[in-house]
RNA sequence: GGAGGCGUGCGAGAGCGGCCGAAUCGGCACGAUUGGAAAUCGUGUGUGGGGCAACCCACCGUGGGUUCAAAUCCCACCGCCUCCGCCA
């Protein structure tokens, strides 16, 4: 959520990082409305309770005293001014339920550094990288053999089993077989190695409650997006963010326990709704996948260096896969709604000609924090106060899989898999024909 | 899933329906004492909303209800513990 009092105080400034992204104006004037309404109604309702209250003392008084008509006299007051006290407290919560709706669907201020821009053209690429670039290299120019889409590669290795994924939960599950299968463990147990260092593996549960889903912003606003186990009323979790980001929720954490750090594999579950027909061949969206993820509570003056951190690791992993990338800076207007600022990572993938995403580093200021209600003690003793929240992947393992394949295929039809990945692949580094 | 018990502040733990935002102990902070420390003594110590302030309001797992008045009574739900059943 949005700090509604910034709107109270300065609603010129949330309405000009709001046009940002396209939110018009007047959403913010509507609740400004209902907030001004709402705090009305309470200065009303606590008139009400207090008067009760005092009734209510001066009855225990007349009865201490037996004065026993003057108490029943006041208990008739109280009672009267207790229907308008329950009239007034109805109205009350009516605004104030609208008021949490109209904020919950209200996305996150863009960060003053985030880029402008309406959507996806106009993100900027801040860098590119590929193998060799510090040697001087010039930009990789893929072979022939490297130009198979993966989905052809995997299926003529019988590592990728996309028909029977299909013929098991429909279109876009995918199947990972033999070594297909092996080279998501291997990336799975590398990566959340290579985190160890600084951050917690959490194994989280994969599905949540809905206030779980409300706090990142999940819910309510993309409710489509996400599948719904209705008779347990539980979420299927679209990212391992869901689940950590609630892991503290309603905390209050101490100042130098942050930056509270932490890896999640998890698996991800996305409807899509909408996305059917364009690139959606082989791994290129899915509607279940594997993803590692990095999570951090942090301080808002920790947050900057634990994003650069974030983007930084997950970089790092991208290299030691010999994999081409870029990092976009996504513009105000592609900014997830509960983002302030984001990087992308892309990767190219020559069979399927694509720049991919594997990886979406983002600062969320304390917008989900205010949902998740997620404090902290500042050292200085001063009063609690939000945390910012951090989060990227690192990696998501479809088009990582997806690129690895295409970039490794060999003149013989073979793919060869980066080094970093040996131990945990045992014997072969290579998958050949079979 | 069945039976029973329990859910109070940083922790433990009290709390005849009114003087309870809440005893007491511990923890922590500050002060006194001390050459310094321990011990001792004193003071303070929840979160949120409103008001210039005095002060007012909300919160004792969550949500309803009873009552002039609810941490306290009633109902439902959730969570934890114990026993039984089932189970990878």
């Amino acid at each position: 959520m949005i700090d509604i009092r910034l709107v109270r105080e300065d609603p010129a400034r949330v309405k000009a990082a709001l046009a940002r992204r396209g939110v018009p104006p007047e959403d913010v004037d509507a609740i400004a409305r209902l907030d001004g309404d709402h705090r009305a109604a309470l200065a009303r309702q606590e008139v009400l309770r207090a008067r009760v209250k005092a009734l209510s003392r001066e009855v225990r008084d007349a009865k201490r005293s037996s004065d026993t008509a003057r108490a029943a006299v006041l208990a008739d007051e109280s009672r009267r001014v207790g229907e308008e006290l329950k009239a007034a407290a109805r109205e009350t919560d009516r605004l104030a339920a609208d008021l949490r709706t109209l904020v919950l669907y209200t996305p996150n201020l863009p960060s003053d550094d985030a880029p402008d821009g309406r959507g996806p053209e106009d993100n900027v690429v801040l860098r590119r990288w590929w193998p060799g670039q510090d040697e001087g290299a010039p930009e990789p120019v893929p072979s022939d053999h490297q130009r198979v889409p993966h989905w052809e590669v995997g299926s003529s290795l019988r590592i990728l089993d996309m028909p029977s994924g299909a013929r098991l939960a429909g279109s876009m599950f995918p199947l990972y077989r033999g070594e297909g299968a092996r080279l998501l463990r291997a990336l799975t147990s590398w990566a959340l190695t290579r985190h160890a260092d600084a951050y917690e593996e959490i194994r989280p549960p994969t599905l949540v409650l809905t206030d779980t889903m409300v706090s990142t912003g999940h819910l309510p606003k993309f409710a489509d997006e996400a599948y719904h186990i209705e008779r347990d009323d539980l979420w299927a979790i679209p990212t391992a963010e869901v689940p950590l980001t609630s892991m503290r929720r309603g905390e209050i954490l101490e100042e130098a326990d942050l930056p509270v750090r932490l890896t999640a594999v998890t698996q991800c579950f996305r409807r899509e709704a909408g996305a059917a027909g364009r690139e959606t061949r082989g791994l290129l969206r899915v509607h279940e996948f594997e993803k590692v993820e990095l999570f951090a509570y942090a301080t808002p003056a920790q947050a900057p260096a634990v994003h650069l951190d974030i983007l930084s690791r997950a970089e790092a992993l991208l290299r030691e896969l010999d994999l081409p990338y870029r990092v976009v800076d996504l513009c105000a207007g592609d900014l997830g709604t509960s983002s302030a600022r984001t990087f992308d990572l892309e990767v190219y993938a020559p069979g399927s000609d694509q720049w991919l995403e594997v990886s979406s580093v983002s600062w969320f200021g304390d917008y989900q924090a205010r949902r998740a209600d997620v404090r902290f003690r500042p050292a200085d003793g001063g009063p609690p106060a939000l945390v910012h929240t951090l989060n990227g992947s690192a990696l998501a393992w479809p088009r990582i899989w997806a690129a690895l394949v295409e970039w490794g295929r060999q003149p013989d039809g073979s793919v060869r898999l980066p080094g970093v990945l040996s131990p945990w692949l045992g014997s072969g580094l290579a998958i050949r024909p079979g």
